[in-house]
DNA sequence: ATTAGAATTTTGACTTTGTCTAACTCCTGC
DNA sequence: GCAGGAGTTAGACAAAGTCAAAATTCTAAT
């Protein structure tokens, strides 16, 4: 699954199908994501975008994957204390976290169960369970 | 557990146990977290220490919470873009997480069991693992 | 074609969290 | 008392992200 080759047409579509007005920049920041899918900061995408010639401004590229998220077109992940990474893979999963070199792995969540989690507080509901697995080279 | 009644005594005990060089300004640091054990921010830390008048500055608390984290006083807690908090327990324990208004509250990992977590990678250690479960008001 | 209005993007200043360096203070053992 | 190390400080700095206002682009109706 996911295998898909993306194209600019492409990310229009998922675009379109998560109720997204596809404009040039979106579209850019979406191929960023989509193109070859990694977990990215903001970072890295505003300088893919630009990597040719600017065509996107910071505020833009904060904007759209607030969007993103927003939209359920893609997800934050909150591991490393300096920057918030975007995870084009949307199925639920969870994740290893390098410690050291700060590189994040997927863990396919089928197959992982967990069992015994406390009753939510009343009124409340589940926005997401996330499993972060720390790790660091060894003994 | 951990229903003691902290006095800078007894924290300055507790530095000392983790070997720890128990200063004045550390025992502040280190009462503020204990006292009312809480989830905190480097922030709040400081503006705890610093309540009554000035006596610890930025740098120093931000050294000192990381030397406590490093020799296993308090543990880090990375669950809010924004910032770190600080958890004084250091027992296994999850989190919720209320997204909205950023509150924080302990799973106890008693009864809580995860299954099917794959491999680590070959020469890597787990330094942690830690289940996030995001809440919002619901429904 | 024209134009009003909405949606989107941009610029650049700003905030917040955290880091860094060099100087300074304090403590300890001699 | 003094040297040296441990700890602390001020303040400048860096990185990530936010914000408001202006500028641009798009849309649809005249």
């Amino acid at each position: 699954m996911e295998l898909e080759n993306h194209t600019r047409e492409s990310v229009a579509q998922l675009l379109r199908s998560h109720g997204i007005n596809p404009t040039h920049q979106r579209i850019e920041i979406g191929f960023a994501l989509f193109e070859n899918p990694q977990h990215r900061s903001a970072d890295e995408i505003l300088a893919m975008v630009n990597a040719r010639h600017t065509e996107t401004s910071k505020a833009t590229v904060y904007n759209t994957l607030k969007l993103f998220v927003d939209k359920g077109m893609v997800r934050e992940l909150i591991v490393d204390p300096n920057k918030v990474f975007y995870d084009p893979n949307t199925s639920a999963h969870h994740h290893f976290y390098e410690v050291a070199t700060g590189e994040l792995t997927d863990i396919p969540a089928a197959g992982v169960h967990i069992e015994g989690l406390p009753q939510l507080p009343p009124g409340m509901v589940t926005e997401g369970i996330e499993i972060i697995v720390r790790t660091r080279p060894g003994r």
